[in-house]
DNA sequence: GGATGCGCTTAACTTTGTTAAGGAGTCAAG
DNA sequence: CTTGACTCCTTAACAAAGTTAAGCGCATCC
């Protein structure tokens, strides 16, 4: 069996794809050991382990969101870009499948996250919050984009695809007679549009923000 | 070896209790089989597989909250009891280790929730909700505190415990030079007082959920 | 009192992450 | 040109996981 040599960062590149294929729990290492020609434990001259080879891919899309994102217009209002920085990281997490959970289940490693950081809480100071604050409305809106985007998934492992076993009108015609509210609603809580329900939730928390955060010392 | 009946409920209770001592990575049948004073197959008997026993485990914990969780009172405005539904719900995520990990994984079963929801749905088109936006309400608030939990417990597995390999001050030090800023948020974005970040998030989240879905349409 | 079937046991299989030991190639030193 | 060391992979193997197959004991009912 030929042995191609391994380079670690075609290894993560092709996890990233492999993980597209057979999701998270299909991951292993002899199925990514097969797809690179080479046998399981070749892997562990490059990985610790297994985990450390998951903190790679998450950072692998970390700097992939990083350099892919665009940099905010001077003049544009904090709310525009800081909407676009969380519509940016959930597009990110929905082009892997179980994207979600691989980034965060995972600690960062690099710090190259840090110089865009950095411009960021420039600018939410100049707009006027503390950098306190604007630390904290990141994390908000960060969690908030990582809850959604993880039910997001367990419901669309990939865009196009619907995870079997929910019906939502089957739902809302057992729940109608005693709880008409309840069977009203199915299709608010489990219906497909997660791009205007995601859209409407980053807007609140935007509102939100601005309400708490911004006039907060 | 003695075989003790088993009973379902009670295989869960233990489940869940084990939960808190080795972590959802840690829970396995074999281990449980040996808390319950039987062989390992014998849950098979009960259970379908694993996944339905973690199924039933997230049903209890569901079941666990609404039953603890206070009525509201009929004259409070919506925002207490809004924020009361939610606080409560990140408590019971945290009465287990990896709590919101177990109750984000799995679709839940019963229809017991239903009754609960009617009410709130019937409280919040009391407020000026139409009850398609105060579901969506819910679910905003709903991934957040999900979204919130799972960052929480992956950095305290237990109250009172923390992870290793997560240094704040360490971090801040090494970003101080080129990313002050960065630096001086360090305790912002990872710091200990969980309670008083998501008292602060949910404020927010409930400041924005009126702001923009209590007067559209 | 023998058959029925529930609820468990023991045994075993498959797949996982991971480790141990060794072998083919490269490259520099003597 | 040989020798050794180092790198990067191989084969072999182990332990632990979920899960299935087969069968034993014991209550219950005709």
């Amino acid at each position: 069996m030929a042995a191609a040599r391994l380079d670690p960062d075609q290894v993560v590149r092709t996890a990233l794809t492999l993980l597209d294929e057979v999701g998270l729990e299909g991951l292993t290492l002899r199925r990514l050991a097969r797809e690179l020609d080479v046998q399981a434990p070749a892997l562990y001259w490059h990985f610790k382990n297994k985990q450390s080879l998951l903190d790679e891919m998450a950072t692998a899309l970390q700097r992939e969101l990083d350099e892919t994102g665009g940099h905010p217009e001077p003049g544009a209002p904090w709310q525009d870009w800081f909407s676009e920085m969380f519509r940016h990281l959930r597009r990110g997490l929905l082009r892997h499948r179980d994207g979600a959970k691989v980034f965060g289940g995972t600690r960062l490693t690099g710090t190259g996250h840090a110089a865009r950081q950095e411009e960021h809480l420039r600018l939410m100071t100049a707009a006027g919050f503390t950098p306190g604050a604007a630390a904290r409305a990141f994390f908000i809106a960060y969690t908030f984009t990582m809850g959604f985007v993880i039910e997001e998934q367990a419901v669309h492992p990939m865009p196009g695809e619907r995870t079997p076993g929910y019906d939502v009108e089957e739902r809302a015609a057992r729940l109608a007679p005693e709880h008409p509210l309840a069977a009203a609603v199915s299709g608010d809580f489990f219906g497909d549009d997660y791009d205007a329900r995601f859209e409407e939730g980053l807007r609140a928390v935007v509102a939100g923000v601005e309400a708490t955060l911004l006039t907060a010392s």
